[in-house]
DNA sequence: TAAAATCCCATGTCATACCATATATCTCCA
DNA sequence: TGGAGATATATGGTATGACATGGGATTTTA
């Protein structure tokens, strides 16, 4: 498997470790990669989950002047500033610091939601009502499409 | 790890010393650098790290014979003047000289932040500051599901 | 000789590496 | 087809070591 995908709720324990589901820790065991990379989501309370090898082509990717360009250095900036690289331990999991606990309110079950190249981790309430949101949003952006014509 | 990811505050003490991120640690110790090198930011109240790998590369990238008023050498000398080499002491920490802590008004704390290639040093307090700037204006220019209801 | 800068060692706390157990899934054979 | 063993996964607990930080000793400079 090469992509993210499903979702799966996991326990988080007293000291803020929680299991990464086997499926995506096999994407990231094909590159050969022990662990994740997560960093506080831009468009909503989660994280964001990904492996090394997508920060650092971000990285490359960067213009690489001595004085950076405005908006790129304030993406590059919210982005990597809360980046964390969090290593599994023997039994797959990761330990999530207190940040991502708070912004994700995560404190007892999280939910990794596959997104193809990337994952997010939510609280699974939190994660039912948006889903049903863009559920919503899904329907009646078709019924428009659908009435147009 | 390659890069410089993360937010870590650390304590100044009396000495002006102090630790670096361990983690930003082992992304110079990879390349055998046992210390960085840091320069007054150009663009805000900071300082700006980086390994010495990265000045060398910036001095081989200077022109051979420099036009007087080039910006291009114009940034290179501010850099240069006010880079200082600051290697670790067997702890892990650097001492911060004078100039540096009045910059960035680093009294009790300072901030480490990642930037992928560099890293940048702040008070705490104006970090959240301007972070909540950069984080105004990426949602300004961004509608999300969020903040349609 | 006084003052300051640098080096080296000491310590407490917290992260994490390791081991153990339980639960679910799969496989193979009766 | 059903069941028992085997395997993989999720979760709980403990101990060791790394890291951040404080203090003192030694060297350098004015």
């Amino acid at each position: 498997m090469k992509s993210f995908i499903g979702t799966f709720e996991n326990k988080i324990d007293a000291k803020g470790r929680i299991s990464v589901p086997a499926t995506f820790r096999a994407v990231l065991n094909a590159k050969s990669l022990n662990g994740v990379i997560c960093y506080s989501s831009l468009t909503g309370p989660c994280i964001e989950g990904c492996g090394l090898d997508r920060i650092e082509s971000m990285v490359d990717k960067l213009p690489d002047q001595p004085v950076p360009d405005d908006s790129e250095d304030t993406i590059a900036h919210l982005i990597f500033s809360s980046a964390r690289e969090l290593p599994f331990d023997t039994g797959g999991r990761i330990i999530l610091p207190s940040e991502f606990i708070a912004k994700a309110k995560i404190f007892d079950y999280g939910a990794f939601v596959g997104k193809g190249k990337t994952f997010q981790i939510w609280n699974p309430k939190e994660l039912k009502v948006i889903q049903s949101k863009m559920f919503q949003r899904f329907t009646s952006e078709r019924r428009t499409l659908m009435e147009e014509t």
